[in-house]
RNA sequence: GCCGAUGUAGCUCAGUCGGUAGAGCGCGUCCUUGGUAAGGACGAGGUCACCAGUUCAAUCCUGGUCAUCGGCUCCA
C-alpha cells in the first residue's frame, strides 16, 4: 500500500496492515503526529486494517478532520463514564457533530446538573487510565450475541447491511457497537467539557422513546477550549432575544400570545427600511404591489389544499355565530366539526396561513394573455402559524409573521429568467447587508417517488433552471434529492445564528399545482388557453426571522440606514444647548433620524448612553464648536471624525444612508 | 406536542430550612454645568407568574395552569 502524507510525501508499504502497526514501525513520533486516514473518501482510523492496495491519505492532529475523530473518542468515553455511574444506562447512538459530540442513553432517571459534573470527572479519570482503544471486527452472529441486553444497538445491528463487516470498539471495561473511527487511546485527549443536557426521541421520532442526551466538547489544546466556551458566551450576548430588549426593537407580551410580536418603534424602523429597500429592488424588477386581507373563507383553503391537508399548523377556522350557536344546539362534536369543515359541508374563515390562494384569485380576475405575463405579484403579506408550543421563540420562530411575499406566473419558457432574476434579488439583499455566511441548499425530487404533481419533463427543465442558477450565485450549495414540495423544486438559503443554529430563510418555488387546483390559464399566441407556472419567492422568508438573524449578525449595531436613532446630539453644558436644539432640528428636517439629549447627566455618561444603544453618529456641542459653528464627531466604534458644520455632517450622514453602506466613515 | 430546567421591582439577580422581601442598574426629584463608556444625594416602585390544596400562617411545601429557556420533532 502506499501511505501519503499530508506534505505530498508518500511511504510504500509491501501488503496491507493496519496503520498504526505499519507507522508505528517507521517511527513512533508518527503515532502522535496523525489521528486518522482518508481512504476511499471515508475516514478510517489507525486501527483499520488496510488492504494491500490501498492508499490512505493521513489525516493529521492539526487538520480540520481530526475533531470529528477525537470527539467521537470522546463520546465513547462519557458513555464509558454513564455506565460506570449508572449502569443501568442503555446507549443509543453517539456522534461526533460540528463542534462537539453528545451520546443518547435511556436512563431511569433524568440526568441533572451534578451527574453532568459526576461524568465529567470520571471521564478524567478514564482519560487519566489512558486505555487503549482496539477494534473488533466480529460476525453478525457474534454481535447480536454481545448486544443482546442493549436493544437499541440491536435494532442498529439488525440495520447493518450483511455485506458490511461489524465492527466493535473496546477500551478498558467498555465496549460498543461502532463503525469508528476512534483514536489511539484516551490520553490523547484531555481538554473537552459537557455542556448541556437535553432530550431527543429514539431516532428522532416522537413516536418513540424519549432519550436523554448529553453534549460536549473537546479541543487537543486548552487554549482552544477555553477560547470555544468563550464564543458561546460571546454568542450568548448578540442572542436577538437580548439585544431586543436592550435595543427596544420587538416585546413579546405573555398576554399578547406566545410567537406573537409587538413591534416597538425601534425595531418598526428596521422592518420599514427592509421593505424600502426591497420594494425598490421589485419595483426595478418589474413587481407590482398587491394587498390582501388577513382570512379568507376556508372553501379557497380547500381548493389551494392547504386546508385541511396543513390543518395541525394551522390556526384553528373562524365560524359565524349563528351557525356556530346552532352546532351546540345540535351537539356536534368536535371530531364531526372538523370533518364536516374539511368536507365543506361546515363553512368557515381561515387565518391565513399563505398568501399564494389570494394572489392566485388576483391572476385569476381578469382573462390573462401570454402579453401579459410574466405577471409579478408581490406583497408584505401577514401570515399565520400554529407552531408547536415548543418550537416557539424570540423572533425565528413564530405564529404571526409577515412575509416578503411574491408569486409570479410565468410561461414554462419564461421560468429560467425569472429565477435568474429572483437569485438576483437574494443575492442583492445579502451583499448588501454584508451577509455572505449563508448555504444554498437545492430541493429536487425522488425520483423514486410518486408524490410529485406535474409533467416529469417540466420538473426536469426546472431543476436544471434551479441548479444553474444556484452554480451562478457562487456560493456553496446542495441538492437534496426527495426535499421539493410535492408541487415543484425549489430553492432555500439557510443562514445560522449566534449559536450554531440553521435557519431557513429566504426560498423559490417552482409551482405546477397550484395553477392546476385554481385552473389557471392564459391565451397563447395560438389562441388556445394554457396552464401557467407559478414561482413563490420570499427573498428574506419572514421579516421577523430576518430582522432576528440581522441583530445577531450586526450585534444590534445596525448600519446608517437601518439604525433606529442616527445620531444623537450631546451638548455639553447648559449653555451649549440651545445651539445643539438648532442641530438636533437641522438634522430633523434634513429627514435624518435624529435625537438630543440634553438630560442633566455628565458628558461621559451621555456618551456611554448612546454607545450603549449603538447610535452610530455621537454629535456632540462644547464651547469650541459653538465658537466655531462646527461639532465633534464621535463613531459608535470610538473613533473620532473631524469637527465639521451642520450641512456637512448632513451630507455625510445621508451619503452613508442613501448608499446603504455598512460603514460609519465614508470611504474616501 | 414530548423530556428537562426556570419564573422574585422596568432589567440582571440575591433571599426566606413556612412568619407577606433585598441589591445593582434603570426611573423621578434636587444638587452638580460637565470634553469622549457610570459625578453626588434623596425618593418612588413588588398580589414573589397564575389557580387550587396542605397549614394558625404559603413567595417558600403539594398539585394543576400559563409562560420562558435548552433539546427532539414538524414546517405548505
Amino acid at each position: 500500500m502506499e501511505i501519503l502524507f499530508p506534505d505530498g510525501s508518500s511511504h510504500q508499504h509491501e501488503g496491507g496492515g493496519a496503520l498504526k502497526d505499519i507507522l508505528g514501525a517507521l517511527d513512533r513520533k508518527l503515532l502522535r503526529q496523525f489521528v486518522a486516514a482518508r481512504h476511499q473518501d471515508e475516514m478510517v482510523d489507525l486501527h483499520t486494517v488496510l488492504p494491500a492496495g490501498a492508499r490512505p491519505e493521513l489525516i493529521a492532529w492539526e487538520s480540520p478532520d481530526a475533531p470529528l475523530v477525537y470527539r467521537h473518542s470522546l463520546s465513547h468515553i462519557m458513555a464509558q463514564a454513564v455506565k460506570r455511574l449508572f449502569p443501568a444506562a442503555q446507549l443509543a447512538i453517539g456522534p461526533a457533530t460540528e463542534d462537539g459530540f453528545y451520546y443518547d442513553f435511556d436512563v431511569p432517571e433524568p440526568f441533572t446538573a451534578d451527574d453532568l459534573q459526576r461524568i465529567e470527572a470520571e471521564m478524567k479519570r478514564i482519560v487519566k487510565q489512558n486505555q487503549r482503544f482496539e477494534r473488533l471486527e466480529v460476525s453478525r452472529q457474534e454481535a447480536l450475541e454481545m448486544m443482546e441486553d442493549a436493544p437499541y444497538k440491536m435494532e442498529l445491528l439488525r440495520e447493518i447491511p450483511e455485506n458490511e463487516i461489524i465492527t466493535f470498539y473496546r477500551d478498558g471495561d467498555f465496549i460498543d457497537l461502532c463503525r469508528g473511527p476512534h483514536m489511539l487511546n484516551t490520553g490523547q485527549i484531555r481538554h473537552f467539557k459537557l455542556l448541556s443536557i437535553a432530550a431527543a426521541y429514539w431516532r428522532g421520532d416522537e413516536n418513540r422513546t424519549m432519550l436523554q442526551r448529553i453534549y460536549g466538547t473537546g479541543f487537543t489544546q486548552r487554549q482552544e477550549l477555553e477560547a470555544y466556551l468563550r464564543r458561546l458566551e460571546e454568542a450568548r450576548k448578540r442572542d436577538h432575544r437580548l439585544l431586543g430588549r436592550q435595543l427596544q426593537l420587538f416585546h413579546l407580551d405573555d398576554q399578547v400570545g406566545p410567537g406573537l410580536v409587538l413591534w416597538t418603534p425601534n425595531g418598526t424602523v428596521v422592518r420599514q427600511e427592509l421593505q424600502t429597500f426591497i420594494m425598490g429592488e421589485l419595483v426595478r424588477q418589474g413587481y407590482q404591489q398587491v394587498v390582501t386581507p388577513h382570512i379568507g373563507k376556508l372553501d379557497l383553503f380547500r381548493t389551494s389544499g392547504h386546508f385541511p391537508y396543513y390543518q395541525d399548523s394551522q390556526f384553528p377556522p373562524v365560524i359565524q355565530r349563528e351557525h356556530l350557536t346552532s352546532l351546540a344546539q345540535e351537539g356536534v362534536s368536535c371530531a364531526e366539526l372538523t370533518q364536516r369543515m374539511a368536507e365543506g359541508d361546515i363553512e368557515g374563515f381561515l387565518l391565513k396561513p399563505m398568501n399564494c390562494p389570494f394572489h392566485v384569485k388576483l391572476y385569476a380576475s381578469q382573462p390573462r394573455s401570454y402579453r401579459d405575463l410574466p405577471l409579478r405579484l408581490a406583497e408584505f403579506g401577514a401570515v399565520y402559524r400554529w407552531e408547536q408550543s415548543g418550537e416557539i421563540g424570540g423572533l425565528t420562530r413564530v405564529r404571526g409573521f409577515t412575509q416578503d411575499d411574491a408569486h409570479i406566473f410565468c410561461m414554462e419558457e419564461q421560468l429560467p429568467a425569472e429565477l435568474d432574476g429572483c437569485l438576483e434579488l437574494v443575492n442583492t439583499i445579502f451583499r448588501t447587508l454584508g451577509m455572505q455566511d449563508y448555504r444554498v441548499r437545492i430541493g429536487l425530487r425522488d425520483p423514486h417517488d410518486s408524490k410529485y404533481v406535474g409533467d416529469p419533463q417540466h420538473w426536469d427543465r426546472a431543476e436544471t433552471v434551479l441548479r444553474q442558477a444556484a452554480h451562478s450565485l457562487g456560493v456553496p450549495f446542495v441538492e437534496e434529492p426527495g426535499e421539493a414540495a410535492f408541487y415543484g423544486p425549489k430553492i432555500d438559503f439557510v443562514v445560522k445564528d449566534v449559536v450554531g443554529r440553521e435557519w431557513q430563510l429566504g426560498t423559490i418555488q417552482v409551482d405546477y399545482s397550484l395553477p392546476e387546483r385554481f385552473g389557471l390559464e392564459y391565451t397563447g399566441k395560438d389562441g388556445q388557453a394554457h396552464r401557467p407556472v407559478m414561482v413563490h419567492r420570499a427573498p428574506f422568508g419572514s421579516l421577523e426571522r430576518f430582522v432576528g438573524v440581522l441583530i445577531e449578525h450586526f450585534a444590534g449595531a445596525f448600519p446608517v440606514w437601518l439604525a433606529p436613532v442616527q445620531a444623537v446630539v450631546l451638548p455639553i453644558a447648559d449653555r451649549h444647548a440651545e445651539y445643539a436644539g438648532g442641530v438636533y432640528d437641522r438634522l430633523r428636517a434634513a429627514g435624518l433620524r435624529a435625537a438630543l439629549n440634553d438630560d442633566n447627566q455628565t458628558l461621559n455618561y451621555r456618551i456611554r448612553q448612546a454607545q450603549r444603544e449603538k447610535i452610530p453618529y455621537m454629535l456632540i456641542c462644547g464651547d469650541r464648536e459653538v465658537e466655531e459653528g462646527r461639532m465633534a464627531i464621535r463613531l459608535r466604534t470610538g473613533e473620532n471624525l473631524e469637527p465639521a458644520q451642520v450641512e456637512e455632517v448632513v451630507e455625510m450622514i445621508r451619503r452613508q444612508r442613501d448608499t446603504r453602506a455598512l460603514e460609519l466613515k465614508p470611504q474616501s
